[in-house]
RNA sequence: GCGCCAGUAGCUCAGCAGGAUAGAGCAGCAGCCUUCUAAGCUGCGGGUCAGGGGUUCGAAUCCCUUCUGGCGUGCCA
């Protein structure tokens, strides 16, 4: 909100002075305090275009600014850059507006109601949720609170892949564990199957329901039916986890689904037409080599069968179908050699490519005991997103998955969060709403109130600490909107760490309620619970809850 | 081999569309509860921003290069 005023100005200076400004300048808090509120570096930058020295330049626009009377000062320092100090009445007000907003403070109709669909997790329905997969709901769903609160249309869907290989597989593993449970000997249990124990546990509730009347159907009927059961199974599992998560999705979509509307026909015809098919080795072959790929891809296999790709490119296409302007898709680190032939395949069929996004999130990997904890889908030796929910909790596990940027690897230390203690970041976000929460209680059992608004009440405002705190808030807005095209959820995280710092500084130089002294009691009690609703809304987006009592 | 991601304090990580003295948490040491929640606060120590070149008023940030680690590179999904 500031900065873009302090910009606003010194452009205004600029025009006023007559001075030339095509490159763009910038106006930041400075790290250091000293330095001011505020900084800009538009002396710098603007220099060399108007033939002056960076200090001459400065000079002039100082002279201008500093009969803005919003500025306390207006200083030159280091190789020209222009220090402003804001008049604690600007903060005032800024203090009042943000707490008339409420809840909507932050909120923006920056998006212009674009659609956005957001495609995350989309796990293969072959078991329980994983680690990689809770990092993905925590980020995905954030993006979507981030995107709907600046005023996108986000949208959140999950795909579910029940109509591949992996499937069958499924179902040949569940049909051994059933015969298992019924005393067959089955000798050893195939490498490729599902080793994990889910599938056992699935196995004794179909035999409790069903027993050996699964095996007096048909092959092809009872494999089918077996699938159905383990999916149907299997998806509720997950759904739950998420649940657990605070994770929903505005939509599955199932790949069987779209098979049996015939849009893998559609989507190969489609490529045909477009010239980019060929038959080779008895297989149907994408030449996506054409289109930016490095190698061509096959779209039907010898056998006759589909590859994954068909299907879920023409997913993609109903995405666009239904009216999005934006395909974000959040992938694990498995998924990079993919995405090419996805683009590949845009561009092909004419579409701009641009519309679809792709964010990589790398791999997670756990420590216990200072040990990396090797895991195996295959061995059924994984540590499932429920686990690590029972384990540290839905808040501290969205929060450590939201606070590290998408792009890095994450070292996950299971001892650590599992000491619940406040070594956890979380704790002390939380504990700052708590203690805001426990004042304004207190301060209601003492008959005082902060609501009124009055100048000489918040004019009682004028401690660094207070400033810095409405100064915080006051960057709220603009950061949203940062985070969103940055897509980079992970800078909330740190924001709502660096406020509640904020808080607690202030909380343990001074006294909130103070029955002597009513005005800056209450003045001090629009304060914290402006903090309070900022608080509450940074929580909010990220999936965490704000506690009133701890 | 090629591609992607990473390398910043003892550990986990911020900072990177160039900006002033590189930050936080944890761990270590020393303090602060007769007053609104000590899951907090204050102070101290801790760095060749992996190495080397370059671009410029200025580089952790941009470019080139070397090294190290992870992942990917299926007629799997």
């Amino acid at each position: 909100m500031i900065k873009k005023q302090i910009a606003d100005n010194v452009s205004e200076a600029l025009d006023k002075l007559k001075l030339k400004h095509t490159k763009e300048f910038s106006v930041e808090i400075p790290n250091n305090p000293d330095f001011g509120d505020y900084s800009t570096n538009a002396a710098l930058m603007l220099a060399k275009e108007n033939q002056l020295t960076p200090k001459q330049m400065a000079e002039k626009l100082v002279k201008e600014l500093r009969k803005n009377k919003q500025f306390k000062s207006v200083e030159i320092a280091g190789p020209g850059f222009i220090n402003f100090r804001i008049a604690a009445s600007l903060y005032q007000i800024m203090l009042w507006d943000i707490h008339k907003q409420g809840k909507n403070f932050g909120s923006s109709d920056y998006g212009k109601g674009e659609k956005v669909l957001i495609e995350f997790v989309s796990a293969n329905p072959t078991g329980p949720l994983n680690i990689v997969s809770a990092r993905a709901a925590a980020f995905g769903d954030t993006l979507y609170r981030l995107m709907k609160k600046v005023g996108y249309e986000p949208a959140r869907e999950y795909y579910v892949n029940d109509a591949g290989n992996q499937v069958d597989i499924l179902a040949e593993s569940l049909e051994l564990r059933l015969r298992e449970i019924q005393g067959e000997n089955i000798g050893e249990f195939p490498y490729e199957a599902y080793h994990g124990e889910y599938v056992k546990h699935l196995a004794q509730k179909l035999n409790a329901t069903e027993g050996v009347r699964v095996f007096m159907m048909p092959e092809k009927e009872r494999t089918e039916h077996l699938k159905e059961f383990a999916l149907r199974e299997i998806l509720e599992m997950q759904r739950q986890s998420l649940e657990r998560f605070d994770v929903q999705f505005d939509n599955w979509v199932s790949e069987r689904t779209l098979r049996q509307e015939g849009v893998v026909e559609e989507v190969l015809s489609y490529l045909t037409e477009a010239n980019c098919t060929y038959e080779k080795d008895d297989a149907i072959w994408f030449c996506s080599t054409k289109y930016g790929d490095d190698k061509d891809r096959v779209l039907m296999k010898s056998d006759g069968s589909i590859t994954y790709f068909v299907p879920d490119l023409a997913y993609h296409l109903t995405k666009i179908q239904r009216g999005y302007t934006k395909l974000i898709d959040i992938f694990g680190p498995d998924h990079y050699g993919y995405v090419p032939r996805l683009k590949a395949a845009f561009r092909a069929l004419n579409y701009d490519e641009n519309i679809l996004e792709i964010i990589y999130l790398q791999q997670v990997n756990l420590y216990e005991e200072g040990e990396r904890v090797k895991m195996s889908k295959r061995a059924g030796k994984i540590v499932t997103m429920d686990d690590l929910i029972s384990l540290v909790g839905k808040d501290a596990a969205r929060y450590f998955f939201i606070a590290r940027k998408a792009s890095a690897h994450l070292n996950f230390d299971l001892d650590l969060a599992l000491q619940k203690s406040n070594e956890n970041p979380v704790y002390y976000c939380q504990y700052a709403h708590a203690r805001i929460c426990s004042i304004l209680r207190k301060a209601r059992q003492e008959n005082i109130y902060p609501r009124y608004f009055k100048h000489a009440l918040i004019r009682k405002l004028n401690r660094p600490e207070e400033m810095a705190l409405i100064q915080k808030m006051t960057a709220l807005p603009d950061l949203l909107i940062d985070i969103v095209n940055k897509r980079e959820p992970h800078l909330l995280a740190n924001y709502t760490h660096e406020l509640c710092a904020l808080f607690h500084h202030f909380y343990n130089r001074y006294r909130v309620i103070n029955p002597k002294r009513i005005e800056l009691s209450q003045s001090r009690l629009l304060l914290i619970e402006t903090v309070k609703h900022t608080l509450g809304i940074c929580l909010d987006l990220m999936g965490i809850s704000a506690p009133e009592k701890m």
